[in-house]
DNA sequence: TTCCATGTTCCGCA
DNA sequence: TTGCGGAACATGGA
């Protein structure tokens, strides 16, 4: 789930659900797993008491203002997500519950762990720590930046989008249906493109991530013409009806259109 | 039982 | 030295 667009509407989430709410108490669980950098007693005793206030996403990263200061951080890894509901009802794998007025909380759920917790004075001090790129979406990152982050990596097309210190916030399910759209093959080197791909990688890029938010970065609202709903079966290409074909690339499993997507 | 999964970090190697 | 790619991490579903 947790890609740039599905951070991106969990922010949202957030934001018409958990706002400027008294937080009454705080449960953690498999805090050795989840919380990094802090300690449960610290974290608890900065949320208790505090609002929410308002947030901020890069990349991956979701950002909750505190109004005791400081910042939550939120890091969803493959299986996070958040859920608000009634207080009484505890959804399975819940790692972090803040508990409101009127009987409502926040639940951090993370199935496999992946995902990870802190506290931190500003989200560009997490940003740097980690190396983070621009975030995909920011208007910083306009086509000449793309162009010199990109240009000299000596990857694969596909990792180096779905590097994070490169560019914030694509990983494998977006890499694909942006490389799907600028008809780029995944194996291909970034630094072997020629710069009529490079100009239809940044602009796909924009628009897929922009046009999956508004799908609420979910598949079954996706246009037709996407292969992110057609991942797992052996579907074809919506667009020239050829089988989808599945690669891996370093690691990953890749899904592409080997007729539109060519090697060389 | 074995493999695989929307992510990140660490390590070996070029 | 830099950076790429594979393995490990923890869990559960096919």
């Amino acid at each position: 789930m947790p890609e740039l667009p599905d951070v991106q509407v969990m922010r949202e989430y957030l934001d018409a659900t958990s706002l400027h709410r008294k937080i009454r108490a705080v449960r953690i669980s498999r805090e050795r797993d989840i919380l990094d950098g802090v300690s449960r007693r610290r974290l608890t005793d900065e949320l208790e008491g505090a609002k929410l206030e308002k947030t901020h996403r890069h990349g991956k990263y979701l950002f909750a203002r505190l109004s005791s200061g400081g910042w939550l951080m939120l890091h969803f890894g493959m299986t996070g997500y958040l859920d608000f509901a009634k207080d009484d009802d505890l959804p399975e794998h819940w790692r972090l519950l803040l508990s409101f007025d009127r009987g409502r909380r926040l639940a951090y759920v993370c199935r496999r762990l992946l995902g990870k917790v802190s506290l931190v004075d500003e989200p560009a001090t997490l940003i740097e720590k980690v190396g983070l790129g621009p975030d995909a979406l920011s208007d910083d990152l306009d086509r000449e930046t793309f162009e010199e982050r990109v240009i000299e990596r000596r990857g694969k097309a596909k990792s180096t989008l779905m590097n994070q210190g490169v560019i914030a916030g694509i990983g494998n399910v977006y890499s694909d249906e942006i490389l799907f759209h600028a008809r780029v093959h995944p194996g291909r080197a970034m630094g072997g493109l020629g710069s009529k791909e490079r100009s239809a990688l940044y602009r796909e890029m924009k628009r897929v991530l922009r046009k999956a938010i508004e799908c609420r970065a979910d598949s079954e609202k996706m246009p037709r013409s996407w292969i992110t709903p057609r991942r797992g079966d052996d579907g074809r290409c919506p667009v020239c009806g050829g089988s989808l074909e599945q690669v891996k690339i370093s690691g990953r499993t890749a899904y592409l259109c080997a007729k539109r997507q060519r090697k060389s």
